[in-house]
DNA sequence: GAGAAAACTGACCGATCGATCAATATCTAC
DNA sequence: GTAGATATTGATCGATCGGTCAGTTTTCTC
């Protein structure tokens, strides 16, 4: 976040702000996925960080601040993760690799791809802002990279864009909607086993649709 | 709603009742879709519906009831499409046939979907229950079919719970997070052509995993 | 250890919203 | 037409919540 300069110990320049800053920061994602962007009050942050109210507003002026500020960590996370696309070890391991991880960070981490999708759904300027700043460029890239397999001949054309939307569709749904999964399922809780399935049965149908044959 | 005792012209017994009632659901969806559950208030959808506060109140107790009576009508017409599955036309029509309605559904209604969406992310305690005493049921029976047809060499064996897992996800997403796909397909709307594009591809994903040739 | 900066917090405020209610009006059955 | 049922609505209440602020404590700097 900030340069360190020379300081005696282990300390940050301001290391009280920054330690509850990311209290404050993880807390609320947990609380805003759970209870959702409307419905979680500045107080339950509050309580469930062990703060007093007017601690968190010290350090986050507004309750849409905050959002902003989860949204933000989360959206770089993500966006971290899509540009990892490597042109050089072809489509069948590029493509399982990155079901692979969406799907991982569904089952790892399912309250922050909920903050995302009801953000999304609500159409929240500062995610539509985002996705149009770094999204966009970045699936320009994954293009050029699938144009170039297509010219090797190790995969068949197809719509870039479609495939993108659907990979996203299909691994964050496990997350987004796993109380409905787990009643179709007829399961408490999903385990790795269910996530090995998903993560078998999304690659395998993304790898015909490319035409690629599976390992 | 009520059986129709003989009666003079074309009245209900309480014309006046049903006739607001629908009036001030039709609208409660239109405005929970745009807005959000939460955000929603009660005075909003007076205004839209132009009725007094006070009124919606006299037909709905809650605001909460009013919402569970908006989620079971969506509910209601995603049961029935789902429910249209005939085991003697074959895999290829039947799931070709289901991915073109749920688009269209999410083309033509893609407000009704987000209400649900957001829903089930919340996880509504009705949604949940109404997930478990229908949808289930009708997804034995779908899996029965396909039994069928993997028995009779139409198509090959395939994980059922996964396949109507992201069949929804994929059709789905485009009314949900139409906001991004928007942005990722540089459109300001999604027309017809978007979405019979998305068909062409979801369909071909889908039939190529079931192992099913294309027509 | 003194002075300044940063951090903390209880108490409070204004606005919003769901819900209620008493009144009035309208409709229906006979 | 009249009595009872049904429908309508302005006014208002109580609760909640985001945000503020003044006063205090802690930490940092020299």
């Amino acid at each position: 976040m900030s340069e360190t300069p020379k300081r005696s110990k282990n300390q940050l320049k301001s290391h009280i702000r920054a330690q509850n800053q990311a209290l404050i920061l993880s807390t609320a994602e947990r609380v805003f996925a759970r209870q959702g962007l409307a419905k979680t009050t500045t107080q339950m942050i509050a309580n469930e960080a062990g703060l007093p109210k007017a601690n968190i507003h010290y350090y986050y002026r507004s309750k849409k601040d905050l959002l902003e500020a989860v949204l933000e960590s989360i959206l770089q996370l993500w966006l971290d993760s899509v540009s990892q696309f490597n042109v050089e070890t072809g489509p069948r391991h590029n493509l399982t690799r990155y079901i692979s991880e969406k799907l991982d960070q569904s089952r790892l981490n399912p309250n922050a791809s909920k903050v995302f999708a009801m953000a999304l759904i609500g159409e929240e300027p500062f995610v539509l802002e985002f996705l149009r700043r770094y999204f966009v460029d970045e699936l320009q890239k994954e293009k050029q990279t699938i144009d170039t397999w297509v010219a090797q001949g190790l995969m068949k054309p197809v719509a870039v864009e479609h495939l993108f939307i659907t990979i996203w569709a299909m691994t964050q749904t496990y997350a987004d909607f796993d109380a409905q999964v787990k009643i179709l399922l007829q399961k408490d809780e999903l385990d790795e086993s269910d996530f090995d399935e998903a993560k078998q049965f999304v690659t395998r149908m993304v790898l015909l649709s490319c035409g690629v044959e599976e390992a």
